[in-house]
DNA sequence: ATTAATGCAAAGCTTTTGCATCTTC
DNA sequence: GAAGATGCAAAAGCTTTGCATTAAT
């Protein structure tokens, strides 16, 4: 839509340049994309809206600037089960229920993770970044259809 | 080894066939495979190891074998952000924590998960299905290597 | 006999890579 | 002008599919 200078997208291309990345084009219409959407967008679908803006833009620079965004500490990733990943602004944390079924994605709040996560911590000193992979399973339509 | 009748891959069989199944001499490969290992062999695992007892294996039936083995409920397979799944026998059920920098596997018990099933049950109508997907992060050794 | 399962080869789909060129800082 | 980023095209990696043949029940 348009093209005006937002908070939220100048605080990240702060963040790119602190990270040693350029400001470019592509950068521009795939975070605008993220922005405009309600997230949980494939790499596919972002190269095709960041098209919108800039019509030759190749897959393999959206995988790119994807993965240059994550870098930047902005953008993340998420495994479902199913591929592809999608990707979103890492605004405030969440993470993802996906269905198996129906693939279904619900976000779900950082919290419910606190006492999994000191527990694994304690006992394996492992680390778990719940925001990095889905909890799959069956989402309340799909179980009753079964 | 041996190639004996053996209580647990009789069990197995059995359930091929209640569900419709046949016993093949790739499945059995399949399955001895399975059942000689620790576990968290991938297909291409699976398929060299298949192989010893049956040289001309395809792969492709290595993955039908074990799709099929996962309809008759005695095979999983695990997401683990990284690709290529992997597959083991559903014997006791645990999950996977999964190590993003070295690729290391951490199997839990699933009663970790009880408290946060039970919540997310009871929030979202959402049953977690845990085994499915593994638990992304980083193990103690990668943490403190950074 | 039926019907599932196999082998082979080819294709599918997501993602990565090489390289010459162009842009940003 | 130096280093990063892009486009294009090709390749890689895992998995699936089509089809004729074989094998299990």
């Amino acid at each position: 839509v348009g093209n005006a200078p937002n908070a939220l997208e100048s605080r990240i291309f702060q963040r790119v340049r602190a990270s040693g990345g350029r400001v470019t084009a592509p950068k521009r219409a795939v975070v605008a994309a993220l922005a405009a959407s309600d997230r949980h967008l494939t790499a596919e679908d972002l190269a095709e809206r960041a098209a919108d803006a800039l019509p030759g833009i190749a897959p393999s620079t959206v995988y790119r600037v994807l993965a240059n965004l994550e870098d930047a500490g902005v953008v993340e990733h998420v495994h479902n089960g199913r591929e592809p990943a999608f990707y979103h602004l890492r605004d405030r944390g969440h993470a993802h229920l996906v269905c198996n079924r129906c693939g279904a994605i619900i976000d779900i709040p950082d919290d419910l993770f606190t006492g999994l996560r000191a527990t694994i911590r304690r006992r394996y000193g492992f680390t778990i970044e719940p925001h990095h992979a889905a909890l799959l399973g069956r989402c309340a339509a799909c179980r009753e259809t079964h």
